[in-house]
DNA sequence: GGAGATTGTCACACAACCGTCATCATACCG
DNA sequence: CGGTATGATGACGGTTGTGTGACAATCTCC
């Protein structure tokens, strides 16, 4: 996973030896003379990270910075601001601006790669927070969404009930019986094979993406959640 | 800016222990045996923060969690709950009291902080921010003013708020009952179908510009504002 | 004090969802 | 290779949850 960052800096010799050092180390990168180019290169493709000069020609980097974070398409693109004195105020107001980390020029290279190794690490954790997921298959509790390799799957309550418990507890059988208890709830009678159509019913919302598979019948005992 | 962290659990050495990590990390400590100290704690100096164990003598931290965010004074006061088990449902129940996030022990030390770390993070930007666009739909808190595309929408007050919220908490699935609590305010006996009728009147001001898909229902569960 | 806006509630309409059954397909058994 | 047990599937009322229009009470601003 190669990350793609963009570099906007008004100089071209900067901006050329970043794209080349940030290259060096692994990292895929487009470049940017200013605000407006920076935007519309975030607009064809979305980058892993920004790294963003403070001073620019025209809008200039805190306001772009601003901007990315105001917009909820963009706001979850780290930024890294490159500022060019020690000032205090210059590294509050980049936090401020909702910029992720800031480094003073000058700077070294082995400097800037790891903080924006840690930006990336640190975000990609969040990014994962509290989702379930097997291999491409994707339940959060938090949106209520499930999704499959990036296209969201609708789920009626039930069904997502019932994949919650099962992509929560996988590799093991269980009973219709305990099914109901589980997903149901208890002190509800309700006839066994009901759970049969309801594995119907998931069985087919995840058939197109090829997640049926996932969900295995055991014949004579039950049904169970499985990555193999 | 050192935040003040409010660590509410019953076990003296888990508590004492907790204290010494986050001191370490940087962050002023106070701490509470159960819920009623806690709320003396918060009533003398709110903190930053609410560090909350799921089980508590007496009261237990889901019901704490709830009232802190059923009070408008404590609303916005982020809550990150410990849940002892990897239980699904109570990480769901969590999410439903209003918690910010949840952590399940055992858990790391590095990756409780980062993730205190991630909700300060998250609601001090939410503060400082003075519009919020999503879109081209745009709701500037300051001249209290939303706009779609330049032109500018009509909201009653209790529109603005519901979007207000909806707009700065996106993503996530709200109940009727969360959704009450956090727009309406606290002691407040509402019917929950109110809602439904408050989330018709904001899609059919935002209808006419495209924005009512923002709003989305999650049926049996409330509301979720999302951009996809 | 009055016109208009706003708000909470209700009743009804409508659509989604759920549980059940009958029937068909498949696996297992001797 | 039939017979039987078990699961898959499609269809169908009944139920539940949400959308919507109306209305009275309340509030706001002249």
């Amino acid at each position: 996973m190669t990350e793609k960052i963009l570099i906007v800096d008004d100089e071209p010799a900067l901006r050329q030896m970043l794209g080349l050092a940030l290259s060096g180390a692994g990292f895929e990168c487009i470049e940017a003379a200013d605000a407006e180019k920076a935007e519309t290169a975030i607009a064809a493709g979305a980058p892993g990270l920004v790294l963003l000069d403070w001073m620019l020609p025209g809008v200039s980097g805190v306001d772009l910075a601003r901007r990315l974070k105001r917009d909820a398409r963009t706001r979850a693109i780290p930024i890294i601001m490159l500022t060019a004195r020690e000032e205090e105020t210059d590294k509050v107001r980049a936090l401020d601006v909702g910029a992720d980390d800031y480094v003073t020029k000058p700077f070294s290279i082995r400097e800037l790669v790891a903080r924006i190794k840690a930006v990336l690490r640190r975000t990609a954790q969040e990014e994962t927070r509290d989702a379930i997921e097997v291999e491409g298959l994707r339940l959060d509790v938090r949106t209520h969404r499930v999704t499959a390799r990036e296209t969201s799957l609708q789920l009626s309550p039930t069904e997502f009930r019932l994949l919650h418990f099962f992509i929560a507890h996988p590799e093991r059988v269980y009973t219709r019986g305990q099914l109901l208890d589980q997903v149901w709830g208890n002190n509800v009678y309700i006839e066994e094979r009901t759970v049969d159509v309801h594995i119907r019913r998931l069985r087919k919302v995840m058939g197109p993406h090829g997640y049926d598979r996932l969900i295995q019948t055991v014949r004579s005992v039950g049904y169970r959640f499985s990555a193999q």
